[in-house]
DNA sequence: TTGCAATACCTTGCCTCGCAAGCTATGCTA
DNA sequence: TAGCATAGCTTGCGAGGCAAGGTATTGCAA
């Protein structure tokens, strides 16, 4: 989910996305954890993959941009996670609804 | 470490367990997924069972009561919850450190 | 008195998935 | 020419989620 809301804000490849969750304190335990993940959004049909040529060396980044239902997915996704969230709190503090 | 915090707050039984999360919109997807795990949290140390005689019919009742070492796993695994949850907030609303 | 619902616990087995480890290739720079 | 940064990928183990099904007891309704 938290990749393909990267993906949904602007399109991006993985190497890149490592950083960007670093950035949110979300570090990813292994670099290589996220090349599977990526492949399996674009098999759900989730995102598109695209090749672009790196631009300052290197070899040419993989992209992938968000697609309409992978938008859908996304709204699912991170309604399930508030409600998720929400629940786990209410136990964390003792509340009940 | 839902069930953990349950149990921290009151000694409690796997069958009571199920509706307490309930109340907490948190449903298991299925009502045996819980013994398994409460198992595990024994055979960490983090909990100790002990029976109790079913007031009111049905077989007698296995509670369990947080152990020291659980209150500790609990605080810890509680903090990265949060860090965790915040991290997944940063990225769904697009925010950065 | 038969049968069903509620209470309470447990086990088996498949299948998914996380992730550590390691591999490949390119281009810049020291 | 060695090494680093950039960028991608695969293999394999092991953990563990959970659907499904099983057991036993009591009380109430038909």
């Amino acid at each position: 989910m938290c990749l393909l809301a990267l993906i949904a804000e602007e399109p991006s490849y993985g190497y890149e996305m490592v950083s960007k969750l670093e950035e949110r304190d979300l570090p990813l335990p292994s670099e290589g954890s996220i090349y599977p993940l990526l492949s399996r959004l674009q098999r759900m049909g989730l995102v598109e993959g695209y090749l672009v040529e790196a631009a300052g060396g290197g070899p040419p980044r993989k992209y992938y941009r968000i697609s309409e239902s992978g938008q859908e997915r996304l709204d699912e996704w991170s309604a399930e996670w508030r409600s998720l969230a929400t629940g786990v709190s209410r136990v964390l503090n003792g509340e009940r609804r």
